[in-house]
DNA sequence: CTGAATCCGGCTTGATACTG
DNA sequence: CAGTATCAAGCCGGATTCAG
């Protein structure tokens, strides 16, 4: 099997959720099931809009459930499905090497940047 | 430590990793020194433009080294550095879920989308 | 052969205002 | 509270052309 067959998937997966908000709120809903204003809460700085659009997302790639409560006010809980909670190994075994070698990554970046300024 | 930190450095590895050739570089990579042609005729359809910048983040994230034989024609090999091998790991056990589950996931955006149909 | 420079179309993100 | 609609800005990726 070339490798490419094997990275074909993959690159779809990572760039899914390479954007800027899928695996933070993947982790977040890793904690159990949780509201809207209570992801916004958490996040911080996130708008409406892309909180709404990374999690429809989700829910159509089926890595979480939305369940409505029609009450007043109205009441939405996300909730990671199964297939949602067996992304977070490989997740976090990323964000393991990640918070591992972050810094010589912009170690990294500072000598090639340097370099470049000097060579100019 | 609270799960934001661990995601400032995975996310930003994500994201960049999470580009359109980064992962299937790195793996091509992992069979060894290649040439730029050599990895241009591999992948086939990466235009000129993208396989040079591409090199060019690896090099500078430290992940890649470049080595300029100056003959002529010029040749230019890139290759792995350990760093680079070492996000090999976490990548392919993200390739295995993807390859894994992407039917799954594929499915849910079918049905997920015959819904959205369906209602409207 | 390897790569730089330029232009351009499209997608992603964000700010803002409005709705049930 | 939990969205939707609209608009503007920016980055990414691709085609093309030129250079060492």
């Amino acid at each position: 099997m070339h490798v490419t067959e094997q990275c074909l998937p993959a690159n779809e997966v990572l760039a899914r959720v390479g954007d800027k908000w899928t695996v933070l709120i993947v982790m977040l809903l890793g904690d159990g099931p949780q509201r809207f204003s209570e992801l916004r809460r958490r996040i911080g700085t996130i708008s409406q809009r892309m909180l709404t659009l990374t999690l429809r997302n989700l829910e159509r790639d089926g890595l979480a459930t939305r369940t409505v409560t029609p009450s007043i006010p109205p009441r939405v809980d996300y909730e990671l499905t199964p297939l949602g909670h067996s992304l977070r190994g490989p997740l976090t075994a990323l964000g393991g090497w990640a918070v591992e070698n972050h810094p010589a990554m912009v170690a990294a970046r500072s000598r090639y940047d340097a370099a470049q300024r000097d060579a100019a």
